[in-house]
DNA sequence: TCATGTTTGTTAGTAGACCTTCCTTACTAA
DNA sequence: TTAGTAAGGAAGGTCTACTAACAAACATGA
């Protein structure tokens, strides 16, 4: 060996604390995997025949045709004839998934007055509607009123199957359906998911509001997969980001709470901003003080369009300040903006757009789209079936 | 049925000129992940019997003995006896990691005067050094010193086989190791990682060195994988992050490029703060014009240590400024500072730790660890180690 | 009109990967 | 010495996806 010198090195050992989460993977799991990915095909690029899945997916034909076969002894994939196109060849007899045969049971409890649900078949069609009113009620008294809401919906899905129910929730959540914190409806630490789904007999699937709305734009709005941040103005102000196809929930399952980053401090009080207002949050200025709807209508009340559109425009500043830093350590290819278009759908959003290009490296900013969601009025209901289809059939 | 409404839900075909990036997977990409499971363990853990490493991952006694003959007989692991301790039943044959009978060929390419490489074992121990200077070289020319580099250090590894060949390289580089865009070396959609497997015979990976500093700091400074922020600050500044232990690419490439947030505008001028120096991006006021080495340097040339300090705070609220909303968003762990102690060490990360918490939710500030990288100046050169069990054995 | 080539979907056989079950080995404890 | 326990290996079974080969059904061109 020529002159070397051996050092010590890190220290290895003990690094073992930190236990890796890796868990094994089966043939078995490969196999769901691929039933998962014919699915998602046929759900995205329509009815295809069984040669079309093979090119499409990488598998053989042969494969795909005993996935497809399962499928449709499932009753989730039906055939549809040959396809009507003349070409060479054997024609090709198309499959397609019984999006309409099959329903969702969708609940949207971002409201803290009342709770809105809807049946809704798998590609986001609203079949039925029920809601149920809180009346201030919380806890265990809450759970009952969402589980009643739950059954009326189970019903009204006139006997078709119903795949599973999805639940958008504000509040903060792990990815096995617990609530740790919703303060509003005075839950803590309820597993929600594994109580609804004993008491109801489906499977049900809980997540945070926010992050279904990613979801859901993600599945039903054609956002891209490689860097996709949904910003939900409502009540609150929350986020959900979804990088490489899945959802980031961060350390304590809190990821996407951007609503309360300080965006306005004393500093920005010298520069000629208004003071900070307080939050609920215990703090002042934070982005939700500004952003939140009943900021937004106290700002612009009594304003002519002029005069609301500078005021608008400056809100739009604090978000961009807010996003650039995101935008940036992410490269993220798409923000999309959630709410009352007629408030966020101008001045807002441009003004947003134009500062964080203005703060971002050129290459990070120039192709980043900043948007509205593509999702309307039911796009929370649209977020909570995309969790179950995501959940369910591993269809996003 | 119910009275029902049935509207017409969001468009759903035509969704997927949207390609979703799915992949098949077959039962022997399920055998490698368990191979790499075992590996893992033995790495992390240290030596362990058959037994303890079916505990481990779940699998069963018999899998796990069938994957610990296959990597026996390719020498990455071998029998180390009977386990001393007198327990009830069969004592076990501890099986361990050859971590110091295979070799690894790093190289830090961050310096634009001077390439900085090294042979080290998989623990991460410096066997041999050796360096280049580039002389003002760029492009292909600073290939071949590259190459050269390489190729010394390949003799250097003293007949032992070497795994890999990791470099990290500043600049936006793709998953498959091709330099899409690095100014200082002149390199532009340049294939690196496949060229030089060409020319060297041996697998090369190449990543940007923010990443392969994220991936070191993951590998061999125990960071937690559920997210995990490491800024390099160096010439320039940079970023690696790393969720559910996987690095953060992002759409274009450029995920972690920090340096170019702009954190000194108009506004902060009149509320105080000195005119925003001019970047080399083109801008002025980026993160990188007060918190690189050359002007953390220049900040602090001829000052005492106190007024040092508060320079240096200064500078750390700056950067908690700009990490509060990716904290925020993201629910990170861990914040890592990479770079001089003397500079970063003190009253630059508690500014910055004291102003992220003070600009974000309680949940998210209150556990949230902003401290030093726990690698030492070698953390480079570990990183591209790093890099290169991650992609050849799937250790991390 | 008829042979030819193409595409589809199925059948049969093979190799890989993990499982369950059962056995031997080797130790501790009573 | 006997019983109990744990480690490791051998045999056999199931599941998964692959390759190879083939029949069916069409378009095309001589």
């Amino acid at each position: 060996m020529s002159a070397t010198t051996r050092s010590a090195g890190p220290s290895l050992r003990g690094v073992g604390r930190t236990l890796r989460p890796t868990a094994k993977v089966l043939p078995e799991h490969a196999r769901a995997h691929n039933r998962a990915m014919v699915l998602q095909h046929l759900f995205h690029q329509g009815p295809s025949s069984r040669a079309d899945l093979a090119r499409s997916t990488g598998l053989t034909r042969v494969t795909v045709s005993d996935l497809v076969s399962v499928l449709m002894s499932e009753g989730l994939v039906e055939e549809l004839g040959v396809r009507p196109e003349g070409r060479v060849g054997k024609p090709a007899t198309l499959v397609g998934m019984r999006t309409e045969d099959f329903h969702v049971v969708a609940v949207d409890l971002a409201d803290d007055a009342s709770l809105r649900g809807a049946v809704m078949t798998l590609t986001g069609a609203v079949v039925a509607r029920r809601s149920a009113s809180l009346d201030g009620r919380t806890g265990d008294a809450a759970v009952t009123v969402l589980e009643d809401l739950c059954r009326e919906l189970l019903a009204a899905a006139d006997a078709r199957p119903v795949v599973g129910v999805g639940i958008g929730s504000p509040g903060v959540i792990d990815s096995a359906g617990v609530v740790i914190a919703a303060p509003n409806r005075g839950w803590y630490d309820l597993p929600l998911a594994a109580r609804l789904t004993e008491a109801l007999g489906v499977p049900v699937q809980v997540a945070n509001d926010a992050n279904t709305h990613a979801l859901g734009e993600y599945t039903y709005g054609g956002a891209t997969g490689s860097g996709l941040m949904v910003v939900t103005v409502g009540q609150g102000v929350g986020a959900g980001i979804v990088l490489d196809g899945a959802l980031v929930r961060g350390r304590a399952h809190a990821a996407g709470e951007i609503g309360h980053v300080t965006v306005v401090d004393d500093r920005d009080v010298r520069a000629g901003d208004p003071e900070p207002r307080p939050c609920a949050c215990g703090r002042a200025g934070c982005l939700e003080t500004l952003l939140s709807l009943p900021a937004l209508r106290r700002a612009t009340a009594g304003r002519g369009p002029e005069e609301s559109g500078a005021v608008l425009a400056s809100v739009g500043r604090k978000l961009g300040l807010a996003l650039a830093p995101v935008v940036s350590a992410l490269n993220l290819a798409e923000v999309l903006l959630s709410g009352p278009p007629e408030l966020l759908d101008g001045p807002l959003a441009e003004a947003a757009l134009a500062t964080v290009r203005a703060r971002t490296m050129p290459l990070l900013g120039q192709d980043l789209v900043l948007r509205m969601g593509s999702l309307d009025e039911d796009g929370a209901l649209s977020g909570a079936a995309a969790l179950v289809l995501s959940g369910r059939l591993g269809v996003t």
